[in-house]
DNA sequence: CAATACCAAGCAAGCGCTTGGTTTGTAAAC
DNA sequence: GTTTACAAACCAAGCGCTTGCTTGGTATTG
């Protein structure tokens, strides 16, 4: 399955928002804005304004701005899931896997769902505790997948550090690089990267 | 020279505030503040009342809000940029140089400074572009410290990664830790963890 | 003809910051 | 050792503006 296909099918299950309807559209936008300005910053007329209507009418939508923010941290959370779901499941050994988790969340990050991406890193402290409560569940999910992985690479004595640590330095290393990395003007692509925090972790790229 | 010594003569130097005098003691809860709240959501109101003023009388002592950000980062750098030096120059070897920088930039973020160091990271945007420019030059000093130990490890092959990419993982995983890391909880101290970043870049501790 | 999507207008609250005047600390002048 | 002088630190009040959100009404669509 294509990374097309699962959007598609998570669309049609509801899951997340068609990009091209109304709802979609916004949730885009307001991606884009919070990235840009950060989530206080971004009035909700700016993000009526991004979608060509008055402030006003935000409100039929979302019952609250905060609403919008939350909207944009789910949807992407479960886009994210299922591709990596999926890229790993497409790998074998367990350095693939490893190296599949590591550039599709690269990719995720640096990516089309980039913004929405660093709104989920740096936007955090704006959900209500509630909201960041639900949230935090469905990334648990997400974050079983990394931790199986690597586990098994830890009992081959190929990690020598501790899974938990690995993963939550893994998480800042990767999610920083939305500060930085721009592969439109250096010549690192997404795959160069993928072999530099491979071999950060001491696995040289296969020649 | 202790940490102690060291803030001690950037205070005389006039580099950063006595934090008993009222310009340190408000930059000490506007570090607080800042980092509990974010910038944004911190009211000026709060700033003076976290010190016991008016809020107007906080403009006697900066001209704007945002004046104190700036302060609380400028201080916070160099600060740590001196304590940073100061642990490298005591180690020896390039390996040992680079634990001491791993070891005090965790403590930085982690110990005494660290609400401060949050700020840094995560309120960079509510800064002016004028601003950020005059930060980011204090920020280079410091990021010589790192590339210099990074470059000669990269040149005795003990590293297999580029160290400008290392040195901006690094970043991103060690900052992070202050989202994560609660050494009064579990049982990893700063050297455990310290540790464990070692290992992670392959530098197994000394047994 | 109902439901959905939207507009125009504006409210109440909270924001950063200003203002004019009072207190406090310090040190020279008598 | 009291008085005078003056600046720094602070208060009380509030201005002008922006904020998230509400309201009552009007198009648009199936």
């Amino acid at each position: 399955m294509n990374p097309n296909q699962i959007l598609q099918s998570l669309i049609a299950e509801n899951l997340v928002s068609d990009p091209n309807g109304a709802r979609g559209r916004l949730l885009k936008e307001a991606a884009r804005l919070f990235r840009e300005k950060g989530y206080e910053r971004t009035t909700v007329r700016d993000l009526a304004a991004a979608v060509g209507i008055q402030s006003g009418s935000l409100f039929h939508h979302f019952r609250t701005k905060e609403e919008i923010l939350k909207a944009v941290m789910v949807e992407t959370i479960r886009l994210n899931t299922a591709l990596m779901q999926a890229a790993m499941e497409a790998a074998e050994t367990p350095k693939d896997k490893l190296r599949a988790l590591v550039r599709a969340e690269l990719e995720s990050i640096n990516g089309q769902t980039g913004e929405a991406m660093a709104v989920l890193v740096f936007e955090w402290r704006s959900l209500s505790e509630d909201s960041q409560a639900e949230v935090l569940e469905l990334r648990d999910i997400y974050e079983a997948l990394w931790l199986d992985v690597l586990g098994t690479l830890r009992d081959q004595k190929r990690l020598l550090a501790d899974p938990f640590v690995v993963r939550r330095m893994l998480t800042g290393a990767l999610s920083w690089t939305v500060t930085w990395y721009r592969p439109e003007r250096g010549g690192l692509t997404l795959d160069g990267l993928t072999d530099q925090v491979m071999a950060m972790l001491g696995f040289p790229p296969a020649s």
